[in-house]
DNA sequence: TTCGTTGCAAAGCTTTTGCACGAAT
DNA sequence: ATTCGTGCAAAAGCTTTGCAACGAA
């Protein structure tokens, strides 16, 4: 298996926010006329289970560690409906992987990318959402969601 | 070839950006100890003649239809090159495909996607600079670049 | 002449798909 | 009972790599 860059950042993992993800998800299976499946369920536990960021094929191997193994199809199309359902996000941390993290208990942030030591900062600023909102208007968007990576350095702590 | 999804941004082509770029992309080979081939010329000449978003596998047809036909290889190996050169950037437009545009001439700035088009707008909004900075001052990081992709719904205009 | 570069083909990874079997309602 | 979901294996798409031949300096 390639290796993927090094990532320091965790997720918060508050109690409620699985039981919100599985109501939210219930729902959207209800609404799309999908079934709920014990592969989904043990999807979803896995995905909430972890608290950073990370690839299919590190949620493929956190299943395969629970013994509930879940075939790589099933993953890769289950995954795009915790998508779908506004459950998990994917992120482009620059290393050309589709890597995900929660939506739930996570406010909209960005992400600085460290490119010495592959660290990955998340901020949670609340200046930039105005600034989207503004740049929407200006070009009559509706805004959905919005991604932005910051490159750089990080200079040594002290 | 898998369809990329439809793009209508338009990067400005000005005379003086070709020159430019072929003289930073002599200097970063100069610099790194590396040869100044047709192929590379080849290359640069074709991606500095689109004025859009494009992938490799597109440029790769460009260069067939001028006649200057450079294998895959060796045009993945010098994307790196050019990207690295500050001469490309990557772009991330949400479709799980990496995707080039120029830097020369070219503003920092945002991409906003809309998900029912397809279609790509550019914004250069002064404001989004100043967050960013302040964003990468607070986590001590010195920048290199930025990427911002809002994705929406674009309203009709009328 | 000397190395880096290229093209080709093969290999590697990641993701998608067709189909028969199994499971949810 | 019906319909959708899953696993498997194959296929497809994208990118990298090994190697012999080529070309820039």
């Amino acid at each position: 298996m390639k290796k993927i860059d090094k990532n320091t950042t965790t997720i918060s993992g508050r109690p409620q926010d699985f039981e919100e993800a599985l109501a939210r998800y219930k729902d959207y299976l209800r609404r799309k006329h999908l079934l709920f499946t014990r592969e989904r369920i043990s999807i979803l536990e896995a995905a909430m289970a972890r608290h950073d960021h990370f690839s299919v094929e590190e949620l493929h191997d956190s299943l395969k560690a629970t013994g509930k193994k879940v075939s790589r199809a099933t993953l890769y199309r289950n995954l795009d409906h915790l998508r779908d359902a506004g459950i998990l996000a994917e992120v482009d941390l620059g290393n050309r992987h589709v890597q995900y993290e929660h939506v739930l208990g996570h406010e909209p942030h960005c992400h600085l990318i460290c490119e010495e030591s592959g660290d990955v900062v998340e901020d949670f600023s609340p200046e930039l959402q105005g600034v989207i909102d503004l740049i929407a208007k200006r070009h009559g968007f509706a805004i959905r969601t919005f991604k932005l990576q910051i490159f750089g350095v990080q200079e040594k702590r002290r």
